[in-house]
DNA sequence: ACATATTGTTGCGTATGACAACTACCGCCA
DNA sequence: TGGCGGTAGTTGTCATACGCAACAATATGT
């Protein structure tokens, strides 16, 4: 801001990372939407077992902020995967407010399933790079995520309605 | 794949590019519906109205390509934008079925409009990265939509269907 | 014990997107 | 030149996805 030189090329830059950024989403989750049909569960299904899998005994109010998604939606994807037996629902013994979402062996071998496949691919994307560029690649789209995470948590999750 | 020494390591590597992808998607996601409250027109109108306002007389079909979508979802959306006035269509003179879509003056300013807000909070990311990261994250983005677009065209859009 | 806060569920409206059927138009070719 | 297959777009229909608001059930603090 203050050297009005190098102003021009940041913004270039940002509005690049911005194309960049969004052409990715949306063949991402195009790839995801084709993808879905070769499984027994939906896109959000699949995210929602996956983390339901990860952290055994989530509430449906963490698996709400896992997806970054209102906590009815969570509840009724939460409730998809019931009707599936992919997941159970259990009380909390402590809090009695609370459900615990448990992946049943099903749910957990639909996941691995999903997960080895998935992960097969993005092996073969890897796999001209060595270790290094591998490491720093994941590194620094991990931290556009947590970036972006932190710069949503502070708006609170309402853009324009907060100032 | 020969040695298999390196094969856990690439392993290891693919799930967490994919869990760091996933994560960063959904933070987009929710970015972009938390944002699209701040204008006039929704995420999907948002980044079709991008395209129209980019490649001035794009076809519906050319529209449906950009995003990766079916193109009646693409007429629909172009639809849309007709209706409030930020886009408008026009029979293309050499060939009486395709459509011309052409940004209208208030369609380009309204994405004009969210295009400097959005690469404002993009260049406050890139910041405190030197030229060189800058071009290096905007590259490996790229390279990574590409590899996928890629990977989606040879499926040709059925993942399971054809074999 | 009661007011308040939190967890989860449900009603409801909207957005998003695919598939299939259909219309309109193009170009080819007999 | 008149039909025929192919292509561009539109529309009907359906399913999924998501948020907001209202609500019930439970927990907690005073």
């Amino acid at each position: 801001m203050t050297t009005t030189a190098t102003v021009p090329s940041l913004t270039r830059d940002a509005e690049r990372l911005n194309d960049a950024l969004g052409e990715l989403l949306r063949v991402v989750q195009f790839r995801d939407r084709d993808r879905a049909c070769c499984y027994d569960v939906s896109v959000s299904q699949c995210y929602a077992l996956k983390s339901v899998v990860e952290a055994e005994g989530l509430s449906v109010n963490d698996l709400a902020a896992a997806l970054f998604l209102d906590k009815s939606t969570a509840s009724r994807i939460a409730n998809s995967l019931v009707d599936k037996r992919y997941v159970a629902r259990t009380r909390d013994p402590e809090d009695g407010r609370v459900v615990q979402l448990v992946a049943t062996p099903a749910g957990a071998a639909m996941s691995a399933r999903i997960e080895a496949d998935t992960t097969g691919e993005y092996a073969e994307l890897l796999e001209g790079f060595g270790p290094e560029v591998r490491t720093a690649l994941i590194e620094l789209v991990g931290w556009l995520g947590r970036r972006f995470a932190a710069g949503v948590e502070v708006s609170g999750g309402s853009c324009c309605v907060v100032k």
